[in-house]
DNA sequence: CCCAATTTGTTCGTATGTATA
DNA sequence: TTATACATACGAACAAATTGG
C-alpha cells in the first residue's frame, strides 16, 4: 500500500483531543474503510507522518495505542500491517478452554490446543428477544444461526449457539462457513470486512438439559458453563450474539486477571 | 520521598534488553524493597531520568509501562504514585460478580456494587495438597484459611476460602483481618507489604454442597459457579490461592475480552 | 555469505502545553 | 500568581531486524 492511494483527513481543531489521538481515529477510518485490507502493510511511518503533517513520535504514539489494541500489528525490518485473525494470539484472545491440569503435575503448563470444530446446524431465522437487544436490532429481523460443537482431545467439550444479523453478513451460507480456511472471526473479517475488536461475557452455571447432554455426552441434569458473549466491532458496535456451554468435568474456562 | 533517599541500580550491559527495560527493572526494584511505600510520590520525572542517568524520554517509557501494569499511578500537575489498593479501580480488578440484568433494560448498564464482606471462619490449618502446589510451599505447613460470605443487594451470593501461606503473613489475625478500613487485597499491601498484581482463574460449574447451600441459601443439588484463584504478586510468587463460589442464579461472572 | 536498502525500535534532547497546589 | 509536575509534540541519530541481490 503507498501512502498516495490513501485517502484521509485529520481534523485538527483547537482545544480538541491531543494529536496523536486524532491520527490514531485518522488511521482507524482509513481501516474501518477498507481502504487498507486486513494483512496489508501500511505505507512506512516517516511516510504516514507527513502525509499527515505531523512528527513520526506523533505517529508512532498513534501506532502504539492501536497495536496495543490489536488493530495493527508491528514487525520490525518489514512493516506495520493491518491485523489479521488468523494467528494462536487471535485464536486464544477468544477461546479459553483448558484440561483441567492434574494437581500431581502442577507446574506444568498445560498446552493450548485448538478446537475441532464441527458445524451442528446452520439456520436463517427470526431474532429472538435476546438475540435483539443483544445485537441492538428489532425482534424478529433475520439473523443466521450457527450451532458448533468443538472437541479437545478428541472429546466434545463446548457447544456454541452463535447469532448474527443476516444484514450484518449478507450472502453467508452453511457451505461458505464449512469451506473456511482458519477461524469463524477470521471469516467475518476476510469475507464481511468486519473485525471483531473486542468481547464482554457473562458466564453462570446451569443444568446440561437433554440436548446439551447429548451434544456434550453429559450425564442429564449435570451442571454444565454458560457463557454468553457479546462480539463487538469498531465504534462498539455488536457483531455477534454466541451462547456457549461448556462441559467443565474434565476442562475449565481460564483466565488472567491484570 | 526525595531523590537522594533511594538506593538504585540500573545495570547497563551491553546486547541486554532496552535501556527503558533496565530502568523498568531498577524502579520495580526499588518499589519491591519497600523503599517507597504504596501511596507514596516518587520523586518528579526529570530527577529520576538524571539520577539514572537516562533521558527523561526513556525515563518515561519505563513508567508508562508500570502504569500499565497498574504498579504506578500517574496524576498530571501532582506527580506519580506507588498504586494503593484501595480504589474502585482495584476493587473492581479483581470482583466480577454483577446482578444479572433484566433483558426488558438491555441498554441500561448495571451499576457496579460494592459487596458487603461478611467474615464465616478464620483459622490456621496445615496446607491442602492444592494449597501446597498453588501456593509453591510444601504440604503440611501453616497457612491461614479465611472463609468469606459476600452479599450483594442483601443477597449472599459469593462464598470465598481462601488460603495463603502463615510464613508470608506473619501476625495475621482474625481482629486485624476485620478491623481492616478497605479491601483485603489493601490489607495485604498496607500490613504486610504485599501487593497482588495480577491473578489467574478457573471457572467450572460444580453442584452445591450442602455447607455452600447453607451459606449461599441455594437449593441442595444446585448448580453453582467455582472458581479457583491464584493471585501474584511481583516476580510471579504466588501469595493467595483462593476458591470462589458463585450462585449465578441472579448474578453473573463478567468479563471483557480485548 | 555478505552487503545494501528498507523499516521499525530505541535513545537522546528540547520546547511548550496543561493540571495542581 | 507562581512554581511544580506530568503531557504533548517535535526532530535527529543510531540500532536491530528483514529482505533481496
Amino acid at each position: 500500500m503507498k501512502i498516495d492511494e490513501l485517502q484521509f483527513t485529520v481534523l485538527t481543531q483547537p482545544g480538541a483531543a491531543p494529536l496523536y489521538r486524532l491520527v490514531k481515529r485518522a488511521l482507524l477510518r482509513v481501516i474501518e474503510s477498507g481502504q487498507c485490507r486486513p494483512g496489508l502493510a501500511l505505507p512506512n511511518e516517516a511516510d504516514i507522518a507527513t502525509a499527515f503533517g505531523v512528527s513520526i513520535g506523533t505517529l508512532r504514539r498513534a501506532v502504539d495505542e492501536l497495536v496495543h489494541e490489536h488493530v495493527l500489528v508491528r514487525r520490525q525490518g518489514r512493516g506495520t500491517y493491518v491485523a489479521l485473525h488468523n494467528s494462536d494470539r487471535f485464536m486464544f484472545q477468544f477461546f479459553h478452554v483448558e484440561p483441567r491440569p492434574d494437581p500431581r503435575y502442577a507446574d506444568v503448563v498445560p498446552k493450548r490446543e485448538y478446537p475441532m470444530v464441527e458445524c451442528v446446524a446452520f439456520e436463517r431465522e427470526r431474532a429472538s428477544e435476546a438475540d435483539a437487544t443483544a445485537l441492538r436490532i428489532q425482534p424478529g429481523e433475520p439473523v443466521f444461526r450457527i450451532d458448533n460443537r468443538l472437541s479437545l482431545g478428541g472429546r466434545a467439550v463446548v457447544h456454541d449457539r452463535i447469532s448474527v444479523a443476516a444484514q450484518m453478513f449478507k450472502g453467508l451460507t452453511e457451505k461458505r462457513l464449512l469451506d473456511r480456511p482458519s477461524t469463524i472471526y477470521n471469516l467475518y473479517q476476510t469475507d464481511f470486512g468486519i473485525t471483531v475488536l473486542r468481547a464482554q461475557e457473562r458466564t453462570r452455571a446451569c443444568v446440561a438439559d437433554a440436548t446439551m447432554s447429548r451434544l456434550l455426552g453429559v450425564a442429564n441434569g449435570m451442571p454444565v458453563l454458560e457463557v454468553h458473549r457479546l462480539a463487538l466491532t469498531f465504534g462498539e458496535k455488536p457483531v455477534e450474539f454466541r451462547v456457549s456451554t461448556v462441559n467443565t468435568l474434565h476442562h475449565d474456562y481460564v483466565s488472567v486477571l491484570s
